[in-house]
RNA sequence: GCCCGGGUGGUGUAGCGGCCUAUCAUUGAGCCCUGUCGAGGCUCGGACUCGGGUUCAAAUCCCGACCUGGGCGCCA
């Protein structure tokens, strides 16, 4: 099949000025409307949507026939003459001369794409492909890869250099949740809990500003909006800096992509108010966080973690992305930097919905991150491949780590974490 | 892991012991209509998750299974 004689063109990419012009677009049939003496065939594509018209005395009766009898979401290329036309909807429509339908949809679709019915998460799901048809998810997906983009040029232009960890790996990690279980030959190993081990290994390499973008695994069976099984990771390290330092690159990261979110002309199909926040982003110690929400009536006791409820009311108190400095050692892990008194020189970046990121000064001393591995119950032997990176010269370090998921799904008010991932792996879905 | 919901045409829903031969919208099949843009009008088709129980009578109540939404915990 010769995909080059169509001349194709985006539905957007044709205008008014076009009139005359003979071109051709391919997608899928959004919508027929049948007027008896006219006939609107609306054609969708990526960019969007072109109204295909054809008054019935204008064309061949055979070409009218055939376009009545395609199904909705068959794939079409429509070959005709662009005309100048006000009352369509894009200032243009097409009267075509030839139309190949390339691919005929079944009938009675899974869902809806047109917006008309709702279709829930599950369904959605189950029928992705035709999900994404939807202007919605389309857009979505278009912003996350923006936003993808975005942080890379982001860290481009920092001189940042992007790493590739592995995934599969040995039974020693950071700890503090559950790891699938594979098999690796004749041994087990695990899906990757987090590129933490790897990234810190490359501070010592001379590659002091390093970040990787990738997949991390969770076994935990939560069922929850803001949880997945496989998630990614933004991770970031940097060598010779504090955790003030990182604070301060991650804010700026979550501004820039904002700034250019804002921007996105997709994102009006989102319904989101969406504002560049400010920066620097407040900060409230883990002390000062307990002291506002034992006057809100929650009590933590200090040393405990803050649960689902804690987060919501401290949200509602700060109203915007916040910083919870300060943590105390006992609920971060053993790599983070002890400063006094059982504190850390740990953070967490909080959106007012839910936590985003969690980073620290890291420990860089050797001896000292024996200790802690040991104090927190884990065996330092099986640590060695990593211990052995502090030995031999390992400045000092800090760095965090952002669910890409939990930003999108912040920043463009999502209401369930499924609807930012293509194809979501969660306690119960594996496929598609 | 604990706790609470829900499974009704393809999709989204109403009904919650007899008025159900099951509502409405959309989709599908077809007819009418020359400017639609959630087009409009008319006709037709299409469903109570499965298994057991209670009852004169079950979509409706009970039990189990399966599927599913959410909360908590844990976690990013």
């Amino acid at each position: 099949m010769n995909m080059q004689r169509w001349n194709r063109k985006y539905a957007t990419d044709i205008t008014a000025d076009d009139d005359g012009e003979r071109v051709s677009v391919a997608g899928w049939v959004h919508e027929k409307r049948d007027l008896g003496g006219v006939f609107f065939l609306i054609v969708r594509d990526i960019s969007g949507f072109a109204q295909i018209t054809l008054p019935k005395k204008k064309v061949e009766p055979e070409l009218f026939e055939q376009v009545k009898r395609v199904p909705r979401e068959s794939v079409v290329v429509v070959e005709g003459e662009v005309k100048s036309e006000k009352k369509a909807p894009n200032g243009y429509e097409i009267i075509p001369q030839q139309i190949d339908v390339l691919s005929e949809a079944s009938p009675v679709l899974p869902l809806d794409t047109t917006g008309k019915v709702g279709a829930e998460l599950d369904t959605r799901l189950d029928a992705r492909f035709m999900d994404l048809r939807t202007e919605r998810t389309k857009h979505i997906f278009i912003i996350r890869s923006l936003t993808l983009r975005t942080i890379r040029e982001f860290f481009d232009e920092r001189g940042l250099i992007e790493i590739n960890t592995p995934k599969i790996v040995s039974a020693a990690t950071e700890g503090g949740t559950a790891l699938f279980p594979i098999s690796y030959f004749e041994r087990e190993a695990f899906l990757n809990q987090s590129p933490q081990l790897y990234k810190q290994i490359l501070m010592a390499s001379g590659f002091d500003r390093v970040y990787e973008i990738a997949p991390i695994f969770r076994a935990e069976e939560h069922d929850t909006t803001r949880h997945l099984n496989e998630a990614t990771s933004v991770d970031v390290e940097l060598a010779f800096v504090s955790d003030k330092e990182v604070m301060a690159l991650l804010e700026e990261l979550i501004a820039f992509v904002y700034s250019r979110v804002v921007d996105y002309p997709g994102l009006a199909k989102l319904n989101v108010k969406l504002e560049v926040p400010a920066i620097p982003f407040r900060r409230i110690t883990y002390d000062e966080a307990i002291e506002l929400l034992s006057g809100e009536g929650e009590q933590i006791e200090w040393g405990e973690d803050l649960g689902t409820s804690a987060e919501r009311t401290l949200g509602k108190i700060m109203g915007e992305l916040y910083f919870i400095t300060d943590w105390p050692c006992a609920i971060k892990p053993f790599y983070a930097q002890p400063a006094a008194e059982g504190i850390c020189n740990a953070f967490d970046l909080m959106h007012p919905r839910l936590e985003l990121s969690s980073g620290s000064q890291r420990v860089h001393s050797y001896e000292l991150l024996k200790r802690q591995i040991e104090s927190k119950g884990l065996g330092a032997d099986s640590f060695e491949f990593y211990l052995d990176a502090f030995r031999y010269g390992m400045p000092p370090h800090a760095g965090w780590g952002l669910g890409v998921e939990r930003l999108l799904m912040s920043m463009l008010e999502v209401e369930n974490i499924r609807d930012v991932v293509l194809f979501p792996r969660d306690r119960r879905r594996l496929t598609p």
